[in-house]
DNA sequence: CTGAAAGCGCTTACAG
DNA sequence: CTGAAAGCGCTTACAG
């Protein structure tokens, strides 16, 4: 493996002229030296070694994609196929830009800050959100950009990317109304815990309220996790004496285990009880019926994330940005008009 | 951020000394030295450079997930949940063994020699199939330790995971054999081009010769992608004036579009058709009637890759194994004796 | 057990 | 336009 050292012997000139070369500076290297220069590399399949140039500049080009790990479990996030999807693109779109991506899972902010060291990184996204208080300290002590997806806390200066969540929970109750619903539950994961999750609770509430509704404790369902626990949540309803006429999760998932744990107990969707998701994952297409949900733009959020990181790289000032994505309805087959 | 200098200054002691207590070469200086030298590095938060480090060794703790770009898509297949999945386990077994995991996209093999090169990547992980003659020319032009998932070559020295493709094709087929089938269809993305769907069909085929019974070629599909292929499947059924009574599909989500399209124009699944999938990923558990399927163990491949990883790291002459593993059919409701 | 020197593959001022 | 020297933060022989 040839080094910059042996292209400079070859070509008869100094290892700088090479090195000016690699870098493009065209004002200090003649044409003709150029061109041989250029050759010869070609030929040995020479390529910079980033970890002498980091050694030096101080940069990497390397972009930490950051994987909470928590929630009991310490398995990774990308199993996640939302996690995966945004990984993705992440990566296709920081590949354009010459950039290198480290996944990084991690529990504590010093894994992350030790990391950022020894490697020099760039700059980081977190993907998922973390507890609030570990995603704090990573704000407050992260010394290269970082752009949170899916959190934000107005006291701290932040760089963020995250959905209109209010209006999401806001206009799927909304559609519920207008379809002629009035006893309409809810079902998440964590519904105090998660900042998401209470914005598109409380867009729920608004659109409940703007028709003078109240909520029912009995159709709000806490701790909802995944498929199974929408399929639990189906059994409680499905025992109830009064049962509410839709239900909207804040997870494709948990709507999807919610209409499979309806069929399996003698409900039938939309006839009985009507459904609204949340995302526009893969599963909305796969149950039947399709699921009426919540879109989310995952492509976007990671465009978003990619550019507010490269502005954050070359301009030190931009440091405290807040975008917020727009959402819409997708209406498939889940809900029926009362 | 302080260097190895700032810490030997602090303590008195040399450059090297420090350096010796980081590498724990415990014989090369004493417990007093040592506590000391910890206790100021402690203080001040040093974190050795990896970047120096591995411009000394040519070692970096990188290892590099490889994720091919073809099949008429710039699109990384991270979007994909089994690759998620996949790259989520190999992403938390390397971090147990303190490695670095850096995901590439690639079209072409060059593009990861210099990856390599610049990097000095210790070792590589090719997760999803890419083009034969890219994985042959990968393989051959790889200067680390090289690891293929779903893909294997006799000619070639080479260290491989697979499934055994074949037994899942003869155990799906000989279980719908068992239950009274005799007309069973086939439908895959590509029988011919890939050799994973090659080996399914193979065993498809021994399964029905063993009850001395042919294929018909009406019931075999090919060109079938994921969804929505499974819901043309469904329709060209649909449309036939003797249809099979089973169907075999490569792909959970391919027997999910042909349960749907054909719910869709009318058939009931498991009565009118009965489906087998292949993997037991999430839409299998998801899909109504749950779907019967061929499981692969996605956490035991990650774990075989890396650890034939780790073992071609520390040993050069490790350079040639193919492991396989084993698959199981997981029955649920998609199949109805006849 | 401890240290001074050389060097990994580059880039950055500084001269010419 | 070109080069010689110093140095990035470490480790590796080699001495003592």
């Amino acid at each position: 493996m040839s080094t910059i050292k042996d292209i400079a012997a070859e070509a008869g000139v100094s290892v700088m002229t090479v090195s000016n070369v690699i870098n493009n500076n065209h004002s200090r290297v003649s044409p003709g030296t150029e061109k041989r220069v250029r050759e010869i590399m070609a030929k040995h399949n020479y390529v910079p070694s980033m970890v002498a140039r980091s050694l030096i500049s101080k940069s990497s080009r390397i972009i930490a994609v950051l994987l909470p790990i928590w929630y009991a479990s310490s398995a990774s996030m990308l199993r996640d196929p939302y996690a995966g999807q945004l990984v993705g693109h992440i990566e296709e779109l920081l590949r354009e830009k010459e950039y290198y991506v480290m996944v990084c899972s991690f529990e504590q902010v010093s894994q992350v800050l030790k990391i950022q060291q020894t490697w020099h990184i760039d700059g980081m996204i977190q993907i998922m959100p973390h507890e609030d208080a570990v995603t704090r300290e990573l704000i407050q002590q992260s010394r290269t950009p970082l752009v949170i997806c899916d959190r934000h806390f107005d006291d701290l200066q932040m760089l963020s990317v995250c959905l209109d969540d209010h209006k999401g929970g806001y206009l799927a109750t909304k559609y519920l109304l207008e379809q002629g619903h009035r006893d309409i539950g809810f079902a998440a994961p964590a519904v105090f815990e998660s900042a998401v999750i209470h914005a598109r609770y409380m867009g729920y509430l608004d659109a409940l309220h703007e028709y003078a509704l109240k909520e029912n404790s009995d159709w709000v369902f806490n701790g909802t996790i995944h498929q199974e626990g929408g399929e639990e949540v189906a059994r409680r309803i499905c025992s109830m004496q009064k049962r509410p006429t839709a239900m909207l999760a804040t997870e494709d998932l948990i709507a999807c285990g919610i209409i499979k744990g309806c069929q399996e107990c003698g409900l039938s969707i939309p006839q009985d009880l009507s459904v609204i998701g949340f995302d526009d994952s893969m599963p909305s297409r796969l149950i039947t019926p399709a699921l009426t949900t919540v879109a989310q733009d995952v492509h976007a959020k990671a465009k978003t994330a990619v550019d507010m990181l490269m502005h954050a790289i070359s301009d030190p000032d931009f440091r405290n940005q807040h975008t917020v994505l727009d959402v819409s309805l997708v209406t498939r087959q889940s809900v029926r008009p009362l």
